[in-house]
DNA sequence: TTGAAAGCGCTACCAT
DNA sequence: ATGGTAGCGCTTTCAA
């Protein structure tokens, strides 16, 4: 259904040639008085500031981006927008790299391979200064065309395979064996994994993983998982639990993908008369602005979102300026709450 | 701390040129084979894919934006992106964008009116094809320039005020008086209005005055207002809840800014001993996805946030094509859980 | 301190 | 079906 797009336009807005000739002078000195104001003497930087208020002129960046050396712009590829699982690390980056007159152009991928490689290619084609992208685990054309571009790419989110250039986040495997051993620690033994995961979600297989390896590594029997492709909600989490219980009324523990998710597991438990945290234990993942408010709280992880953010607009900066490449390990907490307090 | 970004670069990136070189054809030949295929010999036209391929190359939207008649972005302003207020806005308004090749360029106010004009500029300089801003309340500036753009503007979320181009949201004056009544119809008397409302936030201060309006035509005595400037959260909820009480112990009835605050506004009750809904009622806006996952549940209103990024994209592409400027209402709904249901 | 001219990579228009 | 040429609005030498 795509529609093509008129082609008309030509509007009128001012450029530099409109400033130079109402004030009498030549394209070049207006140039000169925006980027480099001392070599314009005073009184024609005046005339030339005022006929711009006058005239509302506002830059043309692309020409700029395409004449100068640089195009200030910096894609940002996410894998969702849902649920705010992002949107914080949106949010201070967007903000930091505004300090360094850095531009955001977001692209998000809904957690499709496909749509990876578009987005990708048309943020490309802006000829950005960087590129930030959700995770390390990207279809190989991706990298292939994130190399070609020889501009830095960092990394979010994911530190745990194999970094094109500077990556900023922590090691999923690692969040797992966390919850597990959290779980195990306070008695649980029949441990089960419940969530939207995503074809494309590495992240999520990788705490999974991790869940897995920590428990056979105390030797208890192997984790039951109950997954579904759909988008997080409390509505799939309810359901997945109750399907779960009704299958391996064993299970004394549930780890949730995400605290979205992990709401409707409470809800499904209480429904089943099933008492958290005696009965059995439920941790999510995110750190949901409610996680403390449900109830029983949830225990869950807490990535630091903004500092991913801020690290990252850091790491755009100096990759600029010819720092080398790195890796940021940025620190998450597991946050105890009344769902695992038993 | 502005940092001095460095100037050098000259990357080896690919050019029409390149490829055109490369079979040995004219550069004007491979354009035509990327924007016209059919015009292009097809023994010809695979040489060229072939070679582009190959070489990874990735047009430069820049060059191609200066040249045409459009440059295929999309300014996207929003004020918020904390607590994803606007994230699932933003996230369908994108998706339907790329079936039309618009990219969104983000940008975030923080509800605070000068970063709205630089921003506003920011986006303007890279002559967008069209510019999509949360509400209808800007700085006369803000507004001057936009008009000036000369290009298609549609203000999302607000409908109350006067709009520049095009609208896509709703009343948010209705809104606050739908709270009022609901809460009036379920016999609470002695209402409250608490949140987080930035100097800039003007939908929070039309639904106050929507809440006012209703009270006052109910014959109720006035509402009493507890609001603070910082980011809403539960903890600040909380803290408010709790010295509001303190003020005003006769209040039955507390409509809350927005959900994440009235999980904390809960969680104070709670902790104060109070029964909701029996004692004392209580009611969000947003329809956060954990209100109905706290107990008790909470009450809000529910704007279809889907619906104005669809409609939106709509509208874009709609005024891209020369259709006349309107306004699109969108429904919203007032969903009744358990915290005032007595 | 200012200006003229070339060129960034592409599209548009006119020839051939 | 293909190519030549002239810009788009700016930045960047190089002269004056």
């Amino acid at each position: 259904m795509t529609i093509e797009l008129s082609d008309k336009v030509a509007r009128n807005v001012p450029t530099l040639a409109s400033i130079a000739e109402r004030v009498g002078v030549s394209v070049n000195t207006v140039s000169r008085a925006l980027r480099a104001p001392h070599t314009v003497r005073i009184e024609l930087r005046r005339q030339i500031n005022a006929a711009m208020e006058e005239l509302n002129y506002v830059p043309n960046r692309l020409a700029g981006g395409l004449s100068g050396t640089r195009s200030d712009i910096v894609g940002v590829v996410v894998t969702s927008l849902y649920y705010s699982e992002f949107a914080n690390i949106i949010d201070t980056l967007q903000s930091a790299l505004l300090e360094h007159d850095l531009q955001v152009m977001l692209a998000n991928t809904r957690y499709n391979a496909d749509q990876e490689l578009r987005l990708v290619r048309s943020i490309l084609s802006w000829r950005p200064a960087a590129v930030a992208i959700i995770g390390v685990d990207h279809p190989p054309k991706v990298v292939e065309l994130l190399k070609a571009a020889d501009i830095p790419i960092i990394e979010m989110w994911d530190t745990g395979g194999e970094v094109i250039d500077t990556a900023v986040g922590f090691d999923h495997a690692r969040v797992g064996a966390a919850q597990a051993n959290h779980l195990i620690g306070q008695g649980y033994r029949r441990l089960a994994f419940v969530g939207s995961v995503r074809e494309n979600d590495k992240r999520a297989q990788k705490r999974l993983s991790g869940l897995e390896t920590a428990a056979a590594a105390a030797g208890l029997p192997d984790i039951v998982k109950h997954t579904a492709q759909q988008g997080g909600s409390p509505e799939l989490g309810e359901r997945l639990a109750t399907e779960l219980l009704q299958r391996h009324p064993e299970i004394d523990a549930i780890a949730c993908n995400s605290d979205v998710v992990a709401f409707g597991v409470l809800r499904a438990l209480r429904k089943l008369g099933r008492r958290v945290p005696e009965d059995i234990g439920v941790i999510g993942f995110g750190d949901n602005e409610a996680a403390s408010c449900v109830s029983p709280s949830l225990t869950t992880v807490r990535p630091d979102r903004e500092l991913i953010g801020k690290l990252t607009a850091e790491a755009i900066v100096a990759r600029i300026n010819d720092a080398k490449p790195y890796t940021a390990p940025v620190e998450w907490e597991l946050i105890v709450r009344e769902s695992t307090a038993r």
